[in-house]
DNA sequence: TGAACATTTGAGCAGTTATTCAAATGAGGT
DNA sequence: ACCTCATTTGAATAACTGCTCAAATGTTCA
């Protein structure tokens, strides 16, 4: 999960980067238009790689629905206790969803419904492009 | 980008998978419930992992107000040609953008409007985690 | 035809990620 | 205190991803 995106001009001494006039060959009032207009789309994608993966998105759809331990979610996916528990650490540090112990067990649920808007917008934009 | 995840339960022989029995340990009547009841989930996934990277997005919101040739676009990011090349490649296989050629250059636009509803959704979505 | 430019492609590399295993932690019951 | 069960954690590994470089393709123009 990767944070930053380098641009390769970082790297360059200052004193080579005077091929900025190189930058606007194609068409320059095109190029112009942008400069520095881009929103922090670092951030979106970074969203994105939350749920990029089907184990998390499946924890997120059944938390959806009701509350479920570790051993719950790991059997439901067919997949590892340990597994589950590393995905859920992530989802927690994002905030998606909280915790509370109930004796041994930990009952996960989600924490934040505004996810579900994204998944369920995905979930539309696979049938949308299966019929095409 | 995986496609597929494994099922540990599928590289066990058949006569040893009868602890079957032990899947269902902390709330069978949960985990039952939700026996193949899951939808495609992995679609779903596949479709975040498209919009996971920062140059793409980039390249989907650039290609949404106006269509660009690929040097551009690689000029605005501050990216190599080659490198967005690669990645319209991918959006192309994907069916969210199209081109034309257009003398020496190429042109791409937007084909899908509706990944634009999903990244709309994903800086809402950013905007509202950090308001928390 | 050949030079110049725009784009594509493939190979290789470095960094990241998901999964597994083994060991540690925590909590309840005897 | 001990044993058991549920979960967490860390290390190790295999697979994947994004980027770069070099070479190939395609197009225009002289």
């Amino acid at each position: 999960m990767t944070t930053d995106m380098k641009s390769p001009k970082d790297q360059i001494p200052v004193s080579m980067a005077d091929d900025i006039c190189d930058e606007f060959r194609c068409s320059p009032d095109k190029v112009a238009h942008w400069q520095g207009k881009l929103p922090p789309l670092k951030d979106v994608a970074a969203t994105f790689k939350v749920l990029a993966d089907e184990t998390r998105t499946s924890i997120l759809y059944l938390l959806a629905h009701e509350e479920l331990c570790v051993c719950d979610i790991a059997t439901i996916l067919g997949t590892t206790v340990s597994n589950v528990s590393h995905h859920l650490r992530l989802l927690r540090a994002q905030r998606l969803v909280k915790y509370r112990r109930e004796g041994k067990m930990v009952i996960y649920s989600l924490d934040d419904e505004h996810v579900l808007t994204l998944i369920n917008q995905a979930f539309i934009h696979v049938q949308h492009q299966d019929q095409r």
